[in-house]
DNA sequence: ATGGCTTCGTCACGAAGA
C-alpha cells in the first residue's frame, strides 16, 4: 500500500497538476494540505473518476486537508483534539481498511508560526502540545499509524539548503526543533532519515528568489510511523520532479510504502 | 549583493505563506 502526501497550495489552482500526479504515481492514499477551499467547492468529481474516496476538512481561503483512497476509510475525524476554539482546518483522521490489516492515517498542516515571537508562534507551539497528545493516544492502541503531512518544521541543519537564513526562523527555532523532537522520541520512526541519511533533500522550494532553480530548499514535509507501521514499512520517497512542472506547487509529493 | 512569487477573495490589492 503506497500513501502519500502533498501540500497543493490551492485546490483550484492546482487540480490539473495533482490529477496528473495521481495517474502516474498511483498512490492509495493521498493525504493532502492546503486545499485553501470549503468542502462544498474541493473538485470532487474528476478525482472520484480516478477511483478515489474523497474525504475533506476544508474552510474558506486558506488551510485545509483532505484524504483521497483507493480502499475504504473508516471512521473519518476532523479537526485537532484538544481547543474547541481552533477554527483552523489543519487535520483529518481515517481508517484505511487493507487487505490484512487496518492503517490509522493522520493528516496534519501544521501551523507555519512566523513571524516568532508572537502570538502565531504561540499557536504553533500550543497546536504541537495536541499533536503531542493525540499521538499518545493512538500509539496506546499498539496498532499501525502513521502522521503524515506538512509539518512546517526543518527538524536539523541538513534539512536545509541555507541553514543559516533559517535560524530566526518559527520553522527552524531550536523550540519548534524541539517540540519535533519530542513528538518523534514518543517512540516514532521518521519514515525518510530511517532510510536516508545524506544532507540535499527538500520537500519545499519557495517562488521566489529562484530558490528552485537553486535548489534552495527545506525537507518540513514528513512521515511519522508507530513501530507497527514502521515495521511494515518498505520504502519511501520524494517526489522532487513534480516542482519543475508547469504550474507546480511550492511542496512536492512525499510517500512510503508499506507491506499492507 | 540583492531581490526576484503565488494563491485566494473579491474586484486592484491586501493577506498569507515559508
Amino acid at each position: 500500500m503506497k500513501v502519500a502526501s502533498f501540500n497543493i497550495n490551492g485546490i483550484k489552482a492546482r487540480l490539473p497538476a495533482l490529477l496528473d500526479w495521481l495517474k502516474e504515481a498511483e498512490p492509495d492514499v493521498a493525504i493532502l494540505q492546503e486545499i485553501k477551499s470549503v468542502d462544498e467547492g474541493f473538485p470532487r468529481d474528476p478525482i472520484e473518476e480516478l477511483g478515489y474516496q474523497v474525504e475533506t476538512h476544508g474552510q474558506k481561503s486558506f488551510n485545509g486537508v483532505a484524504l483521497l483512497s483507493k480502499l475504504p476509510l473508516e471512521d473519518v475525524r476532523r479537526g485537532l483534539p484538544g481547543d474547541e476554539t481552533d477554527e483552523q482546518a489543519r487535520w483529518i483522521e481515517a481508517t484505511v481498511v487493507g487487505e490484512h490489516k487496518a492503517l490509522r492515517i493522520c493528516g496534519l498542516y501544521l501551523p507555519n508560526g512566523n513571524p516568532a515571537p508572537g502570538p502565531k508562534y504561540d499557536y504553533k507551539l500550543a497546536w504541537m502540545a495536541r499533536q503531542k497528545a493525540r499521538a499518545k493516544e493512538l500509539l496506546e492502541q499498539e496498532e499501525p499509524f502513521l502522521m503524515a503531512g506538512d509539518y512546517n518544521v526543518i527538524p536539523q541543519d541538513e534539512d536545509a539548503k541555507r541553514p543559516e537564513a533559517w535560524t530566526t526562523d518559527a520553522l527552524a527555532l531550536p523550540q519548534s526543533r524541539a517540540a519535533f523532537r519530542d513528538l518523534v522520541n514518543l517512540g516514532f520512526t521518521e519514515a525518510f532519515r530511517a532510510r536516508n541519511t545524506a544532507p540535499g533533500h527538500y520537500t519545499f522550494w519557495d517562488y521566489q528568489a529562484g530558490a528552485w532553480n537553486r535548489d534552495d530548499g527545506i525537507r518540513i514535509d514528513h512521515f511519522l510511523l508507530s513501530p507497527e507501521a514502521a515495521d511494515l514499512m518498505q520504502d519511501c520517497g520524494i517526489d522532487k520532479g513534480v516542482r519543475g512542472r508547469e504550474k507546480p506547487s511550492d511542496h512536492v509529493p512525499i510517500w512510503v510504502e508499506f507491506a499492507l
